[in-house]
DNA sequence: AGCCTTTGACCAGCG
DNA sequence: TCGCTGGTCAAAGGC
């Protein structure tokens, strides 16, 4: 009897702590632009209240208890997309009972599962591909559902990587999609690195030309003197002083991304097209607070950008303008 | 020939 | 024990 009450006590604990986690995660995401990822988490949140609520009232405990394989009981959404995981162990439950070797039904619904909610592409009515190679196997309509269910599972058969896809119907350009079990051919790693790859070039990107932007503001200062002059075309810019005439095109403002980029390694560009810039030949007329402030300025966006270290070229530059915490020394 | 989707039948869990 | 339901199988046909 206290055995059960220890666990009641448990269980309502859980439900609230998961339902306060959801609350902070849809405060994350309150965002026009996320009305599903809220609503999802709003049904969890409500789903927990009203549990702990109901074992509050000492109405809904043995029901519980009874259909735990099926409920999640303590972990929170961890993703941005609030995917829920279900314990292997817990969905393992009721087959247990047999001694049989498990049948290959049997196996796959002991899976752990996910859910994800997308949105299909504007113009197309099924939902977008998730970059991992899938054979349907099965459809089927749901009761009180308006569309059909499809079960998708890994073309290779000794991967038991599983997928439902449900579409909405509320929302018919929305599909709920379950995954379960994780692609043991490999595929899924294989891929998970290829977007990494894909996300660190972007952000790579985006830094670079930010970068780019402030190098030419800068040197638009340092060779903007009577005796300088500064002329900026469509194919690059042209610097000349009394002695000479630098011509450089736009595509050195842009730094050049490395062969392999790696979220692990410092700034994933090679740099080497901005040095001449700023080499000796460069008609800087405004000192050497002038590069300072420069390294400064690109040294703090890419601080602002994550863990990117500056590059050491710049490093003896940006000696005296740096912040105190060292970002290169970030693991 | 090989891979795919479709679809009715079958299986297992649950009330 | 039985019926309902969700999930899977496997035959058939298409590409």
């Amino acid at each position: 009897m206290g055995e059960n009450n220890f666990w009641e006590r448990e269980i309502v604990i859980a439900e609230l702590t998961k339902g306060k986690e959801l609350m902070l995660q849809l405060q994350k995401h309150f965002d026009p632009m996320k009305q599903l990822v809220c609503q999802y988490l709003a049904v969890e949140i409500l789903s927990s209240y009203d549990k702990a609520m109901s074992l509050l009232n000492g109405t809904a405990l043995s029901g519980m208890m009874k259909s735990k394989g099926k409920e999640i009981i303590h972990p929170a959404p961890s993703s941005s997309t609030a995917p829920q995981l279900e314990s292997p162990h817990l969905l393992a439950d009721s087959s247990t009972k047999s001694c049989d070797r498990p049948s290959n039904y049997r196996k796959r619904k002991m899976l752990a599962r996910r859910k994800e909610y997308v949105e299909a592409r504007p113009g197309e009515e099924v939902p977008p591909e998730d970059g991992l190679s899938w054979r349907k196997y099965g459809q089927k309509l749901i009761l009180g559902e308006k569309y059909p269910r499809e079960y998708y599972r890994c073309p290779r058969r000794c991967c038991e990587a599983t997928k439902m896809v449900q579409r909405i119907e509320t929302e018919p350009l929305t599909f709920e999609v379950t995954y379960g079990g994780s692609h043991s051919c490999g595929q899924e790693t294989k891929n998970q690195n290829e977007e990494l790859i894909a996300v660190q070039q972007t952000k790579c990107d985006e830094v670079g030309r930010g970068a780019g932007q402030i190098f030419e503001s800068y040197i638009h200062k340092m060779v903007s003197t009577p005796n300088n002059s500064y002329n900026n075309s469509s194919t690059g810019v042209e610097f000349s002083n009394s002695n000479s005439v630098f011509n450089i095109p736009n595509s050195d403002f842009i730094p050049t991304p490395t062969s392999s980029p790696h979220p692990d390694m410092d700034f994933p560009f090679d740099y080497s097209s901005f040095t001449h810039l700023f080499g000796q030949d460069v008609p800087d007329n405004s000192g050497n607070d002038s590069l300072a402030a420069l390294a400064a300025e690109v040294y703090k966006l890419y601080e602002e950008n994550g863990k990117l270290n500056f590059p050491h070229r710049y490093d003896k530059q940006a000696e005296n303008s740096r912040p105190s915490n060292n970002v290169g020394d970030q693991s």
